[in-house]
DNA sequence: GGTTTCCTCCTAAACGTTTAGGTTTTACCG
DNA sequence: CGGTAAAACCTAAACGTTTAGGAGGAAACC
């Protein structure tokens, strides 16, 4: 049984190619006898049309892409279930590349995945980091939409869409609670700027701390457990003694840190409190509970993909009226979502069975 | 600036496309200085060949298929780098195709993906479930090569190749440990038999269980975590008791008993004992650390890439030849990895701080 | 009977590559 | 300078679709 074309069903029928085309797609024109045999003859036929051919030639983009680093980070797959829920009604595929080779960030890898993907027509980008400037010129030039989650354009392109977190006030109500906790030494571990949230948390943490009189020391690390593992060591072995709360930049940090904590016995929260960006599922069940900044990726995820579809969607009607293709980028579409804090026990907060208060960042 | 084509540049530089086409892609007969224009001018044009085209004309089969189900599931992540390791330096594209929809498997979703994946001619399948006897025999009459791992082909086709764990071997051994630990009445929770490596490891816990004389119980529970609660508070509730022992099929389920745990305030492994299959990241950070059977799956992807790209490249090349291009299924790919217990606390092992002790399934 | 209208179906030209086979140019040699 | 071989390049045909434009015939109208 051999691989079955178009030009095979033709000849199975006695119709013509174009006949069967259109019979196949539901098109007008074809008589219902016509119909009924190109669908049976394509049925035992084994008849699957070829992508590449029907690409080729509708110069088709039906696909949008997902850019991650580091995909380990649970927070994705949030994200990906958002982005998914809002576009598989109207039938795109979602495809998503990953450009960390081993859990660690590679640009060439970025190069490599951009090509492909525009190599292959895509319709739109999401970006879960920051792109090389080369990069975003790269989409522009080809008339590929993007748009930024968690994460920032470059510098030079300020216009470009973006959804974020509301990182800065969130990083603030983070620290509001922590000086209610009476803590004076902070530690924040965090992860490269290449994801750019980092900035604003930074940049929230320093502010509530300035505010409320404490002291904050930031170390950075790879975006890795392990990495995270050893810089937080470091740290220890260069002051002698532990901060009073630490601060973890996302989950993979959390995990290193908590290895460590787990193997130097430390106490938490009595020797140290502890509180961590972004929710996940085990959190709750950890020794002891961990207190979380919850970033809701899947409503980033949605919002996302909305603005994402709304850029595309006026693109091709620009398209249509024979105008330039290239996209339009409105300001409105710089979206923050406003994130809540999970109280658990690690922060220090006591607590029954189930501490569990969530409040909200004002937008 | 606009999309340009083979055709700009031959157009840029006063030479053929074909000429263009062979500077492009590396090949002989270019003069030096011919092939300097060509790539300053692609350059120069932001030209990026259409994937489609290429595909269509060379027929070309380069990015193989992870087709999977609740990826939620964080084994399907290792496995995922074992597969990426394996085909990354041969640079085939790996594509993973979802066919769960907010976590819960669609038959439907099945049909339209392997149907897409014929569509894009993809060269090769490697599934995390049975798939159903129609898509099986549609790949088989694409010539398209399928490795299973972590399941076992639909019973009609026997021959099609496998990686999994070495489940029963597996599961005796779980219950060797805890016949050890005196424990006479067994819960098992497990996934629906979707998933076949249900059907080894709940053999072996029923075997161990007989054979050191003690009682089990089996019950089914959807694969995502929200169920496994529900399914474990309704036998609860039916028997009255906990049972001496909780063994979880994967970790979704773990995550839902845990919660029920938690919510009832049931102590482990006092109340009851509890021992989960897959190791997972935080899995020694739980309270208690959980006892658990390693599986390996980073493991079993590379063996199952390995294995594919053998298939494939045995099939290329009977196709050079002439010869049928049927992928040819030898006894020896169906294939077992051992697998690995990781005690921790949860089963009743008191310890100290790390209580780690691994042992192997014999092979 | 001639004209128009409507269906059904067809031919042929694309889409952007790769490649088989051929032709021109260049380089070299006697 | 003629002849030959290699190098450089070209033309044209494919790959499997979709689609613009039109042919053919039957029914409907005058």
């Amino acid at each position: 049984m051999r691989k079955s074309t178009l030009r095979d069903v033709s000849r199975a029928t006695g119709l013509s190619i174009f006949t069967v085309s259109k019979a196949l797609n539901g098109g007008e024109g074809v008589s219902e006898l016509s119909r009924e045999q190109v669908l049976k003859a394509a049925r035992e036929l084994g008849y699957i049309p070829n992508r590449a051919a029907q690409e080729l030639r509708k110069a088709s983009r039906d696909s949008i892409a997902v850019v991650t680093a580091s995909t380990s980070n649970s927070y994705y797959l949030d994200l990906m279930a958002g982005i998914q829920q809002m576009l598989q009604p109207s039938d795109w595929t979602v495809v998503v590349g990953d450009v960390a080779v081993n859990g660690a960030y590679d640009p060439a890898l970025e190069d490599r995945m951009i090509r492909r993907l525009i190599e292959s027509r895509t319709a739109g980008v999401i970006s879960t980091l920051r792109l090389s400037f080369d990069n975003t010129q790269l989409l522009e030039r080809w008339g590929v939409p993007l748009v930024f989650v968690d994460s920032s354009p470059p510098e030079d392109k300020p216009s470009l869409p973006s959804v974020t977190t509301d990182n800065y006030n969130a990083s603030l109500m983070v620290g509001e609670h922590l000086a209610g906790h009476g803590y004076k030494r902070w530690l924040f571990l965090v992860y490269p700027s290449k994801w750019t949230s980092r900035f604003d948390r930074e940049r929230g943490i320093r502010d509530a701390a300035r505010f409320h009189g404490a002291h904050v020391d930031v170390i950075e690390s790879e975006n890795d457990p392990a990495s995270a593992s050893a810089a937080f060591a470091d740290y220890l072995a260069a002051q002698g003694r532990l901060p009073d709360v630490l601060i973890t930049g996302n989950t993979p940090l959390l995990l290193g840190a908590m290895t460590l904590v787990r193997q130097r016995a430390i106490r938490i929260p009595d020797d140290m409190a502890l509180i961590g960006f972004d929710e996940f599922a085990w959190a709750p069940l950890i020794d002891p509970p961990v207190t979380v900044l919850n970033e809701r990726s899947e409503e980033i995820g949605r919002v996302a993909a909305r603005t994402l579809a709304a850029i595309i969607a006026s693109q091709t009607e620009a398209e249509a009226r024979g105008q330039p293709a290239n996209p339009q980028y409105l300001p409105q579409y710089r979206q923050q979502v406003p994130a809540a804090l999970v109280v658990r026990r690690s922060c220090g907060c006591g607590g029954g069975p189930h501490p569990f208060v969530a409040k909200e960042t004002s937008r």
